[in-house]
DNA sequence: CCCCATATGTGAGAAAAACGCACATGAAAC
DNA sequence: GTTTCATGTGCGTTTTTCTCACATATGGGG
């Protein structure tokens, strides 16, 4: 059953569309299509019973109703955000940050403590993406993300070259017959060869680096973090970023027999050209961490 | 895409929960079931990042930040609901009439078709209330109340004196013994004597006025036309106002054997000092209709 | 201590709302 | 007449919101 309430996201659409004078305008302010505004304004005018805009399309032109509504719904939705933002700073320093998921689980998450340590009043919460982050438009402080750049608009910290190369684990490596093996990386695609199918390309691009052929794939999976799972239990090699792989490495977990090289790809730190004084600190721990 | 946008609903659920002191009852009023309410809120401290309640589940106490939040967000969708509703009734003329529950169902609302019909384009709202009404204070356009007078501020139409006498049904007037007992209203003291909570002094003014004994109460009613539906259905004899019976009357649902005095009292349509049109063309309606 | 009443919390699926995409349409400018 | 600009719209997808049914927590009363 509906509830008979206020339009609340159509009056926003617009109040948006008001203040901006067109509605294209509106919808880059809300981060929706214009098709979106235009029919929430249509909406609007059913369940209001008066039109809002007249004239023509390529200029409308708001209405006496209009222009008496928009004054007080400005000042509404201007009185909610602020009393929303003075509330959402009010108790805790909240760092949104948005870093690949594989990334988070397997390097950014171990070494958050010592973050959190440091900056006890700084609550980091953390969303796994690997889109293109928008500072105008989505509500991240920081972003991290892996790449040729450029960048966009945002300020990019580079925190580490993406090394790659292949990874397996000590079991696995035993079960090489002879010894002498590891000094040919040939030998690697006498073993089960692990892909995943986000980065399919990953073992024709270091097969090609080391002038052999591709083999063929034993095991694809649907995640990064997956693969380096089965990579750990032994069902195969994997091709694997070093820093993902690091912590195993340390462990003894996984083996790279053959080092890694790069890929040509940075990791970096993204943050709006004017960044937090919070989000300009864990920026500044990510550098710290990532040349320690 | 999500949209980096206020959750305006969420704010709504939780403006509600602290207006009403509870989720059960914000749920009632937003037409929705406790459960999502509850997940509003709970998704709004998320957003927000500071709890909003605490304490035991069967009575969540709001927190200080919680109670900071809720003034600005009441404001905020206050102003919203009434700019919307100033819109609404832009287009649309609506006439706010407060009237006497009764006089409304008895009297006015049989005749407001004809109104209706004159006025198609204005649309009246009908409250029933009898309290004393402040035009300054209350958006009214019209009041139609019954008294003595004098009535303030207002601009005071009258529309017919308080005529009031006894009622009973044709049946219960066959069950008296005496043909002739019609010529004594103290025939009528046999019959069982119906009363209500909001007019207790009716028989005793009629009596003083007739010089009998004032009778015992047979029946008493909360509401005023309950007790006229129990004279209409024989169950005994009520002082009624003539104009709530005229109808009843003319169509022989009820007699008047003895007639109707005047209370001392009239019906009066009430406006500000300077009415809309619409009010004063309402209240030019009533005056013709009352005299009619 | 048990039972009952009250109020919130939640899994899962359904319903509703909102949106994106791609194109259509109308009007003004050139 | 063509181009540009801005809105309008069909349709399918995505997201949000909700319901339902039950679970859970807590306090009060016997």
């Amino acid at each position: 059953m509906k509830r008979g309430t206020l339009p609340l996201n159509a009056l926003r659409a617009f109040e948006a569309t008001m203040r901006h004078g067109q509605m294209s305008h509106a919808a880059e302010e809300l981060g929706v299509t214009h098709g979106a505004v235009s029919r929430q304004i249509r909406g609007l005018e059913q369940v209001l019973g008066v039109p809002l805009f007249e004239g023509p399309r390529n200029r409308l032109v708001p209405t006496d109703a209009a222009r008496a509504l928009q004054p007080s719904l400005t000042e509404a939705f201007d009185r909610i955000e602020t009393a929303v933002l003075r509330t959402m700073h009010t108790d805790r320093r909240v760092l949104d940050v948005s870093c690949l998921s594989t990334l988070t689980m397997r390097w950014l998450i171990p070494r958050l403590a010592a973050f959190q340590a440091e900056q006890p009043e700084i609550e980091v919460r953390l969303t796994a993406d690997d889109a293109p982050v928008d500072f105008t438009r989505q509500r991240f402080d920081v972003a991290i993300r892996v790449g040729p750049g450029p960048w966009g608009a945002a300020r990019a910290l580079p925190l580490f070259a993406d090394l790659t190369g292949p990874v397996l684990s000590p079991a696995l490596c035993d079960s090489l017959r002879d010894p002498a093996a590891l000094d040919d990386p040939a030998a690697l695609l006498g073993l089960p060869t692990l892909h995943t199918r986000t980065r399919m390309s990953a073992w024709p691009d270091w097969c090609a680096q080391q002038g052999l052929p591709v083999p063929e794939a034993a095991r694809i999976f649907e995640h990064f973090y997956f693969m380096l799972e089965a990579a750990t239990a032994g069902l195969g090699v994997a091709i694997a970023p070093e820093v993902l792989v690091r912590d195993d490495l340390a462990a003894g977990r996984l083996l790279a027999p053959f080092g890694f090289r790069p890929s040509g790809q940075t990791y970096v730190a993204l943050t709006p050209e004017q960044p937090s004084r919070d989000a300009a600190c864990f920026t500044t721990w990510l550098q710290r961490i990532a040349t320690g």
